[in-house]
Parts: structure tokens; C-alpha cells; sequence
RNA sequence: GGCCCGUUGGUCAAGCGGUUAAGACAUCGCCCUUUCACGGCGGUAACGGGAGUUCGAUUCUCCCACGGGUCACCA
């Protein structure tokens, strides 16, 4: 067989040299130990946690190293490519922080090492898999989809390995005449790679996540370029990481299988292979059959940047609890920091777990708490703000009617040692401060503690006359323990509690009472200051209407 | 079915031949406390099974079981 011709015949157009188009991407010029990472979505529409979660570690190992974190699109796949699907990987990555240093922009693209969309590299491919042809290490298949799948029942039957490999592959040794014949007919060929391997050997290699590996070689005859001339990820992920320098390739573990072919061509082509990271799947209990199966875009909806976004995480706390994951040492260095930035934090690869982790809900919410009270009255005031003018744009007006209102709300009980944490979703906002609104004020008075109606309705009377909203939280508290023996109420806790018996109540079921109908509910944060913020003629108003109340 | 990865409490996880087997979340109890939210203290709770190597295995090797992934002209 002369490959030479066969190549020329099949890439007529193709001119340049492999050397060529080398020479147009030559060696970046960085620091030793500088790393190159890149993250290379395909633009189907959405996002997911496991495209952040691997492009947090494209984003931290780069960064880290002063190398380089680029975007590459991988748009080969036209089918499931979506009209504005590289606008939403961009955006999302921006949002979270994660800017490319280089690759697909909005507007275009920046960089030496492009085209950066698949789909404009389309001549580059050629020029390798002829270059391939050349060598005999390529081979034009007419097979069908019909036929393939005659083939895999067939192995099925006879319990052979599934795949286009020795025997089964029929294109392997077509004569020259006989592809010039198909050709000419007009039937439709890819061009698959002729594979060197066998399964009888094993092959070696070190992930720097998984360790050390004892992978079957690939004796699979994969496709290079599809039938359309459009490359499949396998050959585009060695061309194009080849070229465009990238030294890290991080990817979930679903990979895994195909390394050994991507080895393969790397050493078919003659380059170096990158280092490779095989993350770990991220997991979740399918709530039908209650097993543990890898996070679905198509069934899990809480898998979708958009999910978090919508329902209020704010994007720090999504990547605080990625890296919780990524990092199992990171929570203890955030106890130990809990000002520095995350970018701060050594992100170091051997810490990465090897096995699959469920994600966890509650952590999140854990973590966003915590992050969330770290934050300034006033920070939390503006993502609020922005949250919930695109969420809820009802309560967006009444947040943002008087900023230095809501601010102060959201300022109780915020910054010391022990802040409080009641929000951990922008969403929680609302009903932790509905009640500061007039608005938004539905009191439930079957909150109030369990005395006489009469009484209740004689605190709430008597308490108009006392309340001054100059008074601080003591002299305020001190009040209302002053008020108590008119009642039979205790004005002393501890002394309640040696002999409840000897009284009606206590004070805490007297500011239970003031609570109720001040906040309308059971549960608020100091009631001091709650009043302070209402203002004295909304505390009356609503100690009237209490008693009032059917 | 072949190939590959994985298996420490409910969850995430330290551990890398000798430990009372960390910590976090969740859960339970107590304390603090005018409610809640914090905070403090404490409890329940784990090395999948079997061989082997070793004076000694959670840690090393092998087998099995279970879980997951993958076997496209999708990535």
C-alpha cells in the first residue's frame, strides 16, 4: 500500500506540514514550574458543579504556578451545540470568579495559541491525521452504523470485547482500489487510526490523582476525524493540548478508560503527553432507587450553576465548599484564616481525594452560613440587592426602599467573635426580615405564651407607656424586669426556676409577649434592637393592633 | 461481559506498619441564654469479607464481595 498516495488522495487540499503549523505554536516562554491549564466545555446550554469543580483546579494549579489558565471550546459536536452556549460558559465562569487568562472571549478571541474553538481548527487536524496517513498509522472506514452495531451483537454472542479492533475491523486493509472505488461512489467514511496495541500489554502510567496505574493498552482502532472532517475529542484533545503547551490536563474520571488510547496517539505523534489529574465523580443518592450514582445533568437539577444561583448561594460559598472537597485540609486552614482570601490557600494536588463524594446539601449550607456572616452588613446588603432584583423583585423594593434600613437589619447581631448565622442563602433573607416591613407584616398571635388574655392585653396597655426607644439594651431589659410583679411574673430567671410554682410566669414569657406582638412571631434576633430599628411609632402601632387581635 | 477506578461513622474525610482511629457536617444531650441564631461541653457512630507478609495490619500483597465508571462518527 502506498500511504503516501493513499494520503494525497484523500487530503488533496492539505499543504502545509506538521512542521509548519509546530512552527506556529511554539514553546510558551514561562517560568520553570509554571502550569498550563485550560478547561474545555462544550457549549450544550448549561453549566454544572462539575465543570466548576474541575475548572477550580484548572484555575488554582495555573494561577498558583504563575502559568497560564486558558478556554478552549470544544465544539465538535454540532448537534448538541446551543445557539448562545459559549456566552453561559463564560459568564458562569466569570461569575465565580474563574477568568481564562486566555482562549474564547465574548467578543472573539485573545492569545498566541489559537483558534480556540474546535470547530476553527478544522485545517490543523487535517494537516496531522494526513501526516498520520503518511505513515500508515491511518486508514479511511466505510463502515455503517448499520453494520457496527451488527458487529458489537455479534461480539456480545460470542462474549468478545465490544469495539472496532483485529478482526472486526474491516476497513482496516482495503486495497488502494478499493477506497478509490468507495470513494468514488460517494459513500461516507471517517478516518480511524490504526492501532499499534494489543490487550496483552499492560501499560504504566502516574496520574496525580489516582497514583500509580496498571492500564490495558488500547487496541481500538478510533476515530480520528468523523465523517463530516470534524475530529473527535480523543484526536483534538492530543492535537490541540500538543499545541497549544497545555503541561495539566484535569478531567473527571470518566476519562479514565480512554487514556491508554490518548497515550497512544501521543506517542504515535511523537510528543509528550501531559500530566493528567483524574478527578473524582461527584456522587449523589438517587432518591428512586436509593443507590449512590455520578450526578446526572439530564435528572439532578441542583447539579446546574443556575440552581445555586437562583435559589441565593452566593458563588463564594459554591467554591468554599468545592475546595472543602478538593482539599480536605482546606476547613481547617479557613478556621485558622478566616479572613484570607481562597486564592490564599495552598492548593496542592496530593491532597485531592481518589473516590467519589456525595454532595452534601447541608454542607453547603453550613459553609455558606459561615460565609455569609463574614461578610459586611453592607456586602450582603448589595448581593441581597442584586439577588433578589432578578429573584423577587416585589421584596427587592421594599430591600432596597431604604438602604441604611435594611443595612442596619442586616448589621444585628453581625462582626465579634460569635455572629449570628442566620442566612446562608439570599433567599433566607426574606422571611429572617419580613417583619421590618409593614408590608410584609403577618403576625401569628397563637405565639403567645400560655397566660390569661387579660394579662397579655394589660402588659401590652402598660408597656406603651414605659417603652423609650433612647433606652439601651440593658436599661430596656431592666424595664421589663421591673414590670414583671404587677403580674405575678418573676423578674429573676434563676429564681423562676428554683420555684416556677410561685409565680404566674416569668420575664421571659412577659417579653415573649412584646415579642409576638411586636415581631408577630416566636423567634427574632435581639428584641432591643429590633425596636430600635422599628422606631417608636411602629412599636406602638403594632402593640395596638395585638390588642386588638380577635 | 471486557477493561478500569474505588471501599474508614449517616455524609465529607485525616491516617500512609504499632494511634484511646483526628476533624467538619448531620444527629442527640447538657450548659450559656428573655426567644431565636451563635458559642461552649459531651454522647451515639467507622476501618466490606477472606487469605497472606510481619513480632504487629486501617495502612503492604492477593482473592472475593459491593459500589462507580467506561466500552459512539458525545464530550
Amino acid at each position: 500500500m502506498d500511504w503516501k498516495a493513499l494520503a494525497e488522495y484523500l487530503f488533496p487540499h492539505v499543504k502545509e506540514t506538521p512542521e509548519e503549523i509546530e512552527n506556529r505554536y511554539p514553546k510558551r516562554e514561562l517560568a520553570e514550574g509554571a502550569k498550563v491549564t485550560r478547561i474545555a466545555p462544550s457549549p450544550t446550554g448549561f453549566m454544572h458543579l462539575g465543570n466548576l469543580y474541575g475548572a477550580l483546579v484548572d484555575e488554582r494549579l495555573a494561577h498558583q504556578s504563575g502559568g497560564v489558565f486558558y478556554l478552549r471550546i470544544e465544539d465538535t459536536d454540532q448537534k448538541r451545540s446551543v445557539e448562545n452556549g459559549v456566552e453561559l460558559i463564560i459568564e458562569a465562569f466569570r461569575n465565580f470568579g474563574l477568568t481564562p487568562d486566555e482562549g474564547a472571549t465574548l467578543t472573539g478571541e485573545t492569545g498566541e495559541y489559537g483558534p480556540y474553538y474546535q470547530s476553527r481548527r478544522k485545517e490543523i487536524y487535517h494537516v496531522f491525521v494526513k501526516d498520520l496517513m503518511e505513515r500508515g498509522l491511518a486508514y479511511p472506514c466505510f463502515c455503517t452504523e448499520e453494520e457496527l452495531g451488527k458487529m458489537r451483537a455479534e461480539q456480545e454472542a460470542n462474549k468478545e470485547n465490544f469495539g472496532y479492533y483485529g478482526k472486526y475491523a474491516k476497513c482496516r486493509n482495503l486495497s488502494f482500489e478499493e477506497i478509490r472505488q468507495k470513494v468514488q461512489e460517494g459513500i461516507p467514511y471517517v478516518i480511524r487510526f490504526r492501532s499499534p496495541g494489543s490487550i496483552e500489554h499492560k501499560i504504566f502510567h502516574t496520574d496525580l490523582v489516582k497514583g500509580k496505574l496498571e492500564l490495558t493498552e488500547n487496541d481500538q482502532d478510533l476515530v480520528l476525524l468523523k465523517s463530516d472532517g470534524i475530529p473527535t475529542y480523543h484526536f483534538a484533545h492530543v492535537i490541540d493540548d500538543h499545541l497549544m503547551g497545555t503541561t495539566h490536563v484535569v478531567r473527571g474520571e470518566e476519562w479514565l478508560p480512554s487514556l491508554p488510547m490518548h497515550l497512544q496517539l501521543f506517542q504515535a505523534m511523537g510528543w509528550k503527553p501531559p500530566k493528567y489529574l483524574h478527578t473524582a465523580q461527584l456522587m449523589k443518592i438517587d432518591p428512586e432507587t436509593g443507590a449512590k450514582r455520578k450526578l446526572s445533568k439530564r435528572k439532578d437539577p441542583e447539579l446546574a450553576l443556575s440552581f445555586y444561583r437562583q435559589i441565593g448561594f452566593p458563588n463564594v460559598s459554591v467554591l468554599e465548599y468545592l475546595m472543602t472537597m478538593l482539599n480536605s485540609n482546606y476547613e481547617e486552614w479557613r478556621m485558622a484564616n478566616p479572613n484570607e482570601p481562597m486564592q490564599s490557600f495552598p492548593f496542592n494536588t496530593k491532597k485531592m481525594g481518589g473516590s467519589g463524594a456525595l454532595f452534601d446539601m447541608d454542607k453547603l449550607m453550613d459553609v455558606s452560613k459561615n460565609v455569609i456572616s463574614r461578610m459586611s452588613a453592607r456586602q450582603v446588603y448589595e448581593e441581597v440587592d442584586s439577588w433578589a432584583k432578578e429573584n423577587d423583585p416585589e421584596f427587592a423594593a421594599l430591600f432596597s426602599r431604604d438602604p441604611e434600613y435594611s443595612q442596619a437589619i442586616l448589621n444585628i447581631g453581625r462582626g465579634g467573635k460569635k455572629p449570628r448565622k442566620d442566612i446562608g442563602l439570599w433567599q433566607d433573607v426574606k422571611p429572617y426580615m419580613a417583619f421590618f416591613f409593614d408590608e410584609l407584616f403577618t403576625p401569628d398571635y397563637s405565639q403567645m405564651p400560655a397566660l390569661d388574655r387579660q394579662m397579655i392585653d394589660q402588659i401590652l396597655t402598660d408597656y406603651q407607656s414605659v417603652y423609650d426607644p433612647e433606652d439601651d439594651g440593658t436599661v430596656w431589659f431592666n424595664k421589663l424586669k421591673e414590670m414583671c410583679p404587677k403580674y405575678r411574673l418573676c423578674g429573676d430567671m434563676k429564681a423562676y426556676k428554683k420555684d416556677p410554682e410561685d409565680y404566674a410566669g416569668s420575664v421571659a414569657d412577659l417579653s415573649m409577649v412584646l415579642r409576638v406582638a411586636i415581631t408577630g412571631r416566636a423567634q427574632s434576633p435581639d428584641l432591643a434592637q429590633v425596636c430600635a430599628l422599628l422606631g417608636k411609632e411602629r412599636v406602638m402601632r403594632r402593640l395596638k393592633q395585638a390588642i386588638e387581635r380577635e
